[in-house]
DNA sequence: GCGCTGACAGATTTCAATATCTGTCAGCGA
DNA sequence: TCGCTGACAGATATTGAAATCTGTCAGCGC
């Protein structure tokens, strides 16, 4: 019957979110989030060691909200390039959603990301790994024929950055956008191909 | 017989590199730039009608010394395969070079093209042209099956993005660097050539 | 006992006064 | 005449004092 509302890393990271969509990334001070959840910034440091790592929390939820869907394309059966061609433009697209529906939210994520590198890195390592294997599996299928799907998984990660990295984000909004990710996608394939 | 060195163009954009390298870009100003050439401020103003297009022709300046030598390798007669994989190794070999033997100043022409977006914009164009002739000449050999070259330029430009795009400068130090700068060209090749 | 508070020291940010710079132009000197 | 100078107004950057924030912890109250 308690309905005290208990003061859990979850819901502080929730707050945070808040707090960094009202206030701006610059502006949001573990004070402002403190008296958002209406308690002192000591309760904060109970659950988050520093400032930094509170960021780092948001910045993990954010990426995983963008790679959970991706693992369930990766894990769906089917004929390989297809699901790649799926995933990479499922990739993109939550990207520039993200980018279009909400630019000052991204810019925040984005520099949050920066400050968080170890996580982002996580994050990449956990795509890039994806990308694996879905290509050993088109090798299995004898669609692909490349030597190493670690690497061709890293090449196919690299030669979409243009399309994923929030670096080129200013790129997405154009109207040629749509003509360039089929170009790439296009080359790409027929180059993982077997023949 | 008149020794007297002239105020020209070509030698405030000399003197202003030598600034920019000394003072950094922040810090240097047109008051430093006219003080090392030891003319007043205004004798510069009466060349360039204001210190962003000064930075500019700088930029503009930088960026042709990258062009130029991929122009050279571009007109060179023999299969297109062979020398596409040089003009895009000559291009990021180029940038790798100079970020690594000067990083600061790397930085300082970062800002200054982010700022020369026009510039900037042409430079990308002229290089897209390039690989465009290469690979229309891929073609006519019979070497390349692609609809449209210009089109196949621009995604060979924006899948290599990772080597050549100073936003990812940070990545090109990594041991790794060179093994995915393989993987991405072979799989390139294989997706341009014809079958 | 246990979780929270609020005061505190040192680090960081803000703000306004001050200094410097940009861009113009009337006038000097060759 | 013609290119250059240097004073000037408005814009921008610097500085240092004051305000705020981060992170800690002794102690309060449930």
């Amino acid at each position: 019957m308690n309905e005290a509302v208990v003061l859990t890393s979850e819901r502080i990271l929730e707050v945070t979110e808040d707090v960094l969509r009202r206030y701006g990334l610059a502006k949001a001070t573990v004070v402002d989030v403190a008296r958002a959840l209406d308690v002192s910034h000591g309760s904060v440091y109970r659950h988050f060691p520093s400032k930094a790592s509170l960021r780092e929390a948001v910045a993990k939820r954010w990426l995983e909200r963008v790679s959970k869907p991706l693992a369930e394309i990766a894990a769906e059966p089917g004929p390989a390039p297809a699901k790649l061609e799926r995933w990479l433009r499922e990739l993109f697209d939550a990207k520039h959603k993200r980018v279009c529906e909400d630019p000052e939210m991204f810019a925040t994520y984005l520099t949050l990301a920066r400050e968080a590198c170890t996580v982002v890195k996580a994050h990449k390592q956990d795509l890039i790994a994806q990308v694996e294997g879905i290509i050993a599996e088109g090798v299995a299928q004898g669609a692909f024929d490349v030597a190493d799907p670690k690497t061709a998984a890293a090449a196919i990660f690299d030669a979409t950055r243009s399309f994923h990295h929030p670096a080129h984000a200013d790129e997405w909004a154009e109207c040629t956008c749509s003509t360039r990710v089929d170009a790439v996608l296009t080359l790409l394939l027929r180059g993982l191909a077997a023949r």
